[in-house]
RNA sequence: GGACACCGGGUUAC
DNA sequence: GTAACCCGGTGTCC
């Protein structure tokens, strides 16, 4: 609990999960709103993708079931170092490399760019502020976030999405 | 498979590895006699040496383990350019220079001559043909030699060349 | 400005 | 072991 989630008045916990990578995969976000404790719950899947698409996702949808009427202060919490560093740290290079992976300009493109620009929009609305937690340690939102997401998946692969 | 392949007798793919660039260094060579579906593979390694000299001693020592006693079709398949297009398109202005990346006397000196001017005299001895693969793009035999070159590397820091 | 290679490091998922 | 992703670099040429 770091400072950061004091001052948050909404918590959204993300995470991804993919059975293959490439293969079936499944994303889940809780959302709590700090004052009155209350939760939401989402989650869905995809018949192809990879593990960050999915992490990337969790975030999307998350930030989504935000009302965006106005500015909300939001602690997006993932395991995810791909989702949390590229927001904190790597997406201001790709912007200003034109979403290429160093400043060459034959370097090579930064993949998931769909995904990227439309998180990145939505991370613009409100204030943000970001948490890494470590998967599978014992943090409960985070492995109840896993837990929705292999459901996701298991819902899929039964054809009960 | 291009038409060039076809009338080729002898098949020689190549590779090289460096681990650090410059750093220790591996090469290896796959030939293939056609007709015979014959193959022979050959490689070996350096303590300190760069990338790009290693593409070049995997091409040399494929075409010195080439029978000289008469003119071979051979056909040389390697995934870097600097071998390829070295062979095919620049190494006639660099002779035509005397050895310089321009018309300009004072033009800079294309490094690795000695390679180069092994690697011209070999190719001269033979009816060549040249193909440039994308490496670690599922090409069987530029896998290989990946493999093999990288290999070389492992049995040089064992100490074991 | 362009291209092909060669690495070093890190995280996740199978 | 392989695959999805990112950061940082050099070797070489046009």
């Amino acid at each position: 609990m770091g400072k950061s989630n004091l001052a948050a008045e909404i918590l959204l916990f993300t995470d991804g999960a993919c059975s293959g990578n490439p293969g079936p995969g499944g994303w889940a976000a809780i959302l709590r709103h700090v004052e009155s404790d209350k939760e939401k719950k989402i989650s869905g899947s995809e018949a192809r993708t990879t593990n960050n698409r999915m992490e990337l996702m969790a975030a999307i949808e998350g930030l989504r079931a935000i009302n965006a009427d106005r500015r909300h202060r939001v602690c997006l919490i993932s395991d995810s170092q791909y989702v949390i560093f590229g927001l904190t740290q790597w997406i201001k290079g790709w912007i200003a490399n034109d979403w290429r992976r160093g400043k060459k300009s034959n370097a090579p493109p930064v993949l998931n760019v769909d995904l990227w620009k439309t998180l990145y929009e939505l991370s613009q609305q409100h204030d943000m502020t970001y948490e890494h937690v470590r998967g599978h340690s014992g943090h409960l939102e985070n492995e109840e976030c896993d837990r929705m997401a292999v459901a996701a998946i298991k819902d899929l692969k039964r054809g009960n999405d």
